[in-house]
DNA sequence: TCTAACTCGGATACTTTCTGTCCGCGAATG
DNA sequence: CATTCGCGGACAGAAAGTATCCGAGTTAGA
């Protein structure tokens, strides 16, 4: 899985403690990682719908839907893109005793399996929203350290 | 997911027909792919104890256990390594917000959902042997499709 | 209204992983 | 004991992931 999925979801989650527009460079500089890398995992969210970039002198990004309407599935798949991991290539219709054509309607045994673990493993992300993991953040280290984030945010402190 | 992944499950299944050693290179020509890379998995299910190498000229590769006691998920960790896909970099240790040690006893809430969705994975492969694959090409392609590989990898047929 | 500063967005190099290939070592057979 | 065959790890090429930069567009303020 693609390393920036982590930074996707923790930029998700400390955007549930604003309403006004944080720019990626503040973002970045919050999770001490690179601000162009960020930018690019920011662009895909923004593609695929999650948040809303607003240009201009106070800009930034912000979540386009309650946190409660958007899953850590989003996220994943906005960024390391919705195809599942496994794809079968049909070697059953390959090589000298390739089966015939009209024998594989379905997809194949090994094809099913996998589909079913790719479903589990959907369904158990998309179980989860961001407002889950802001209400754990908040039950684990407190409710200071949530409403500090958003007030950090907001201002212009380094 | 490594795409050898499919192919080495083929493969096993493959092997679930016969008892007799069975040369990589046939195994290959099977299902037409190319025997220098197949090589390199049976290698790392070598390694992995799934199958065991037979040397000398009527060498080759054979199961080290029945088909029921070997599931899908031992050849993918097998293939793609054990460590599970997510992994946590300690983002809320960093940054100028950064949480002290103390207050990070356990592991983080999105890594906590990553792990249990991965644990979901891993069970549903879990759940189906080689035996089943073997069956299920049977119920779905009649007994004789199956019962001929194992007579094609016997025998020196083109 | 105009300027100016700040933002996102896509196009551009670099690194790591994955894919594919090769030849040498060891073992069983005759 | 020589020969033949197959496995094993070491060696290039391709693809994806990682990291970066500069230009287009927009908004806020003077």
């Amino acid at each position: 899985m693609s390393g920036g999925v982590e930074w996707a979801i923790h930029c998700c989650v400390a955007l549930t403690s604003v309403r006004a527009p944080v720019p990626a460079t503040r973002l970045a500089q919050l999770h001490d990682v690179s601000p162009s890398y960020l930018a690019k995992q920011l662009q895909a969210l923004s593609r695929a719908g999650l948040v809303r970039s607003v240009q201009g002198k106070a800009g930034g990004y912000v979540l386009t839907r309650p946190p409660e309407d958007i899953t850590v599935l989003d996220v994943v798949e906005a960024i390391d893109g919705p195809d599942p991991a496994f794809v079968c290539t049909e070697i059953r219709q390959r090589g000298p005793l390739a089966l015939p054509p009209e024998s594989c309607t379905g997809p194949c045994g090994i094809a099913r399996v996998m589909a079913e673990a790719d479903a589990a493993w959907r369904a158990s992300l998309g179980k989860v929203s961001l407002a889950d993991l802001a209400r754990d953040v908040r039950t684990t280290h407190g409710p200071g350290a949530f409403t500090g984030i958003g007030a950090w945010l907001a201002s212009s402190d380094t």
